[in-house]
Order: C-alpha cells, then structure tokens, then sequence
DNA sequence: GCGATTTTTCAACGATGGTTGAATTCATGA
DNA sequence: TCATGAATTCAACCATCGTTGAAAAATCGC
C-alpha cells in the first residue's frame, strides 16, 4: 500500500529497496541469529514485508535464499581480499607474513566498523557455516578456496621453509580464530568480567595479526630445526 | 519387546543402556550434524527405539534435552582438564605456556582418538555453539567459564608481563582454532588436495599447541617492548 | 492505449513440529 | 498378594512448516 507511493522523492537519493533485497537482508539477519532452520520463510517475509511466494519466484527454495545470501557478500569479500593481496604481493614478494594475514583479515574488519552492522550479521552467519561438521566444509570451499588458495601459495612464499601440511593447518587455525572473533558472541565480554568486548574490533584484529602471524614463524621454524637435524628426509612440496 | 528379555547375560558386561542415555546418545549425534532445530525430537527417538513423550519425562523438554546433553560431557571434559591443570602445576608453577595450552587441549585429544567416535559428535556440536553468536557466548560460560578462568591465571602467571585484555583476546583465539579442529568439517580435506586429514587429530594437535603457545608469547614480548618504550603508563592488573 | 511479460498476491496442500494429559505397564517393598 | 510409585505408551492438540498452482496486478515495449 504505502510503499511506492513515492517512487522518486524530490531528492531521489532511496531507491526504495526491492523485494529481493529486502527478503535478502531480513534472512541474512534472522539466519545470522537463529540458524538455517531456526527460522521460518514465513518469519523472514513476513518481517520483509512480502509475500511468502516471493521466495519461490526469487530463489526457488529456502536453500536458494541461501545460497543467494552467502555468495552475495562473498563476492565483495573475495574482491577485497584479493585486492589487498594483490597491494602487498605488489609492495614486496616474498611478502612478509603480517601483511599477507592483514591483507586476508583486514577487509573483514573494514566492513564491520561503522554504523552500518548488516555486515556483522553475515559474519556471525559465517561463522556458523565454517563450524558446522555436515556441510560446513563444503560450503566455505564453495565460496572461498579459489581466494583461500591465492593466499596460501603466498604464505608459501613467505615461508619457504614450511611444508604445505604446516601451511594448511596454520590457516585452518586462522580461519577458526577470526571467524570465532567476527561471529561477536559476546562470550569474551563476560568472561573477562567487561574487561573486553566482543565489538571492538580494531582493538582484537591488533592482536589477532601479530598472534596469527607468531603461529605460522613458529611452526615453520620448528620444521626447519626438524630438517636440520635429519637433513636426508624431504617432504616439501 | 525384545529388548529386556535377557537383563543380566551369562557375562552381565552389557547392563543395556537406559532408554534415558539411549535418547541422550541419539540426540548428541543429530544435533551435531544439523544443529538444534535442525532435528525433531520425532526423529531422536524414533531413532533411538523409545516413546516421544519420555523426552518430556526425563528432560522437560527439548531444551532441556539439550542442556542435560551438553552438560554431561560438560562436566568430564572440566574435570579431565583441571586434574591436566593441576598435574602441569605441580611440575612447575609458573608452568611454561606450551604445557598450560596443552593441558587444555590435549584432553580433547585424548576423547576422540580410538574407535568411540561419540566424543566427535560433542565436539561438533560444540563448535556450532561456540559459533552461535545468539547464545553461544551464554551457553559457552554456562559451561565452561569456571574452568577456563582457571586456565587464564595459570597463563597470567606464565606470561607476567602481559596483560589481562591481552591474555583474554589470546585465548579468544585458542578457543576458536581448537573448536573448529576438532569439529572435523573436513574444510582442510578438500583445500589442501588431500594433502591434509581432519581426522588425524594427533597430527593436527602436535601443531595447534605450538602455534597457540607461539601466538600468546608475541603478544606479551609487544606488550612488553611497548612498556619499555613509555615506562609511564602502567595498565596490567 | 494495448498486448506481453514480469512481478505480486491468494489460498491451499500435505507433512511435521513440540508438547501434553491420561491411560497403561512395570518394578518394588510390605 | 497387593498397593505404591516409577517408567512407558497412546493418542491427540494446535500451530507452523516449505512449497505450489493459478489468479491478479503492475510494468514495459510499441
């Protein structure tokens, strides 16, 4: 009824979002909070404002709306991320291994400061699906191993004294820290007794850098000593 | 019918299990495959050979269900890990960071290696709660947040020259890297080619406490150049 | 203005969800 | 043997679920 009523206002500066969007953004929102099937079709449309067959029309399915939702922002996400590798590998290659785990995390923090937390919806959604053991491993590698893959080759570089294996798991212990921090489960903020909070960003990816960064040197240098002292046996890659 | 018709066997090594463990065990495994609302409890007991309505008898309800199933495990993991704690501490105290992050760690190791694969499905599920950014942080210090303090001294204690915010974010990253190794999404399977096995928990595990120990230590040497550099302001606790 | 196409609404289908009161069976001790 | 309480079953309530075919409305090209 009183939803296109002005179609250009004098300004013309809100579109008025369509239907799509709109579906788009209270699932993200109520997926986000409650899970995949913690929420309703008929939740999401009717917080949308639409009607339920809207769904069908857009996205076939509920699992459409899904999908749609997750590789929506995991295409701006890949962008970013590899425009950032990209300005690194660019500035020194081998790039040093901070700046190749800033340039992985850093966008993510970009997004999240400022007003707008539509954004910090789809991370805690995120976080979710790269936690969940039935189809958690397939989805992330869906969206993210081509991008993930430029990023590991590049770790490579930096580290050319590390096996793969090391490489991958260190990135597996990467990914389970800055999806846990950007999910924003407040848990922190009760366990420090107020003494952190779960939405200061900038404050945690300060240290989340040096930490992650500290991890893969760490390992690398163990293999390293481990080469060294049997200098028969070699397993890279 | 054919269930009691032989209590105690020649043996009497089986006591078969109670309808109320049975329906515990069930539901332990479907949850950590689709989540909580991803399962009806329909499904849990006919799954598990038992009457719907003995969900209400023994748990109240869903949720109930739920809580009494987190909370078993809960309670052996808390106590495997304090007696890893203590056993760390009587060896030295302050004990080295390495040792206190693996007694922290190493129980889960020890739960899911062999041939019960039960503890898997709890870590699984575990993941998805500590990932969930609606509850997860209430459920998460529910269970654990006594425990886990416990841990948080003993480093504070191993790392003098850090922080309290500093050690809180640090363990924010153990958390969430130990959750999703141990949630065996097989993310790492698929990205690494093959090269990697998320079911090689030993493996994985031998790099995790390195790499852990390595990240907390950077973050307290920073703090403490940062120190040094303007001796004036004094924030620790 | 009009036909064609896209978009939106309506109403309903069949299935399944969590929950529950009451009836029934079982175990136990007197 | 029987009464008591615990354990289990049965049947149903009411609400909601995802999905869908077909009609109605809005939009667009001409």
């Amino acid at each position: 009824m009183a939803k296109t009523e002005l179609k250009l206002g004098m300004a013309a500066k809100k579109p008025r979002k369509s239907r799509k969007d709109r579906i788009i953004e209270v699932a993200e929102k109520l997926f986000a909070q409650r899970g995949f099937n913690g929420v309703s079709l008929r939740e999401i449309t009717r917080e949308a404002g639409v009607d339920v067959a809207l769904v069908k029309y857009y996205f076939d399915n509920k699992e459409g709306l899904f999908d749609a939702l997750l590789q929506r922002r995991a295409d701006i996400l890949n962008r970013e991320r590899g425009e950032a590798l990209d300005r690194v590998l660019a500035r020194n290659n081998p790039a040093p291994v901070e700046d190749i785990i800033d340039a992985f995390t850093h966008p993510l923090l970009n997004e999240v400061v400022g007003e707008d937390s539509t954004w910090r919806d789809y991370f805690g959604l995120l976080a979710q699906v790269n936690n969940n053991p039935e189809w958690g491993g397939q989805v992330m590698s869906k969206y993210f191993d081509p991008l993930v893959r430029r990023f590991i080759y590049a770790l490579k570089d930096a580290l050319p004294e590390a096996d793969m294996v090391d490489i991958y798991w260190c990135y597996h212990f990467l990914s389970g820290a800055l999806t846990l921090t950007f999910a924003d489960t407040r848990r922190i903020d009760s366990l420090s007794g107020g003494l952190c909070h779960s939405a200061d960003f900038e404050s945690v990816h300060k240290r989340m850098v040096p930490f992650i960064a500290a991890g893969f040197r760490s390992i690398c240098a163990e293999r390293a000593a481990e080469r060294a002292a049997t200098p028969s046996t070699e397993t890279s890659s």
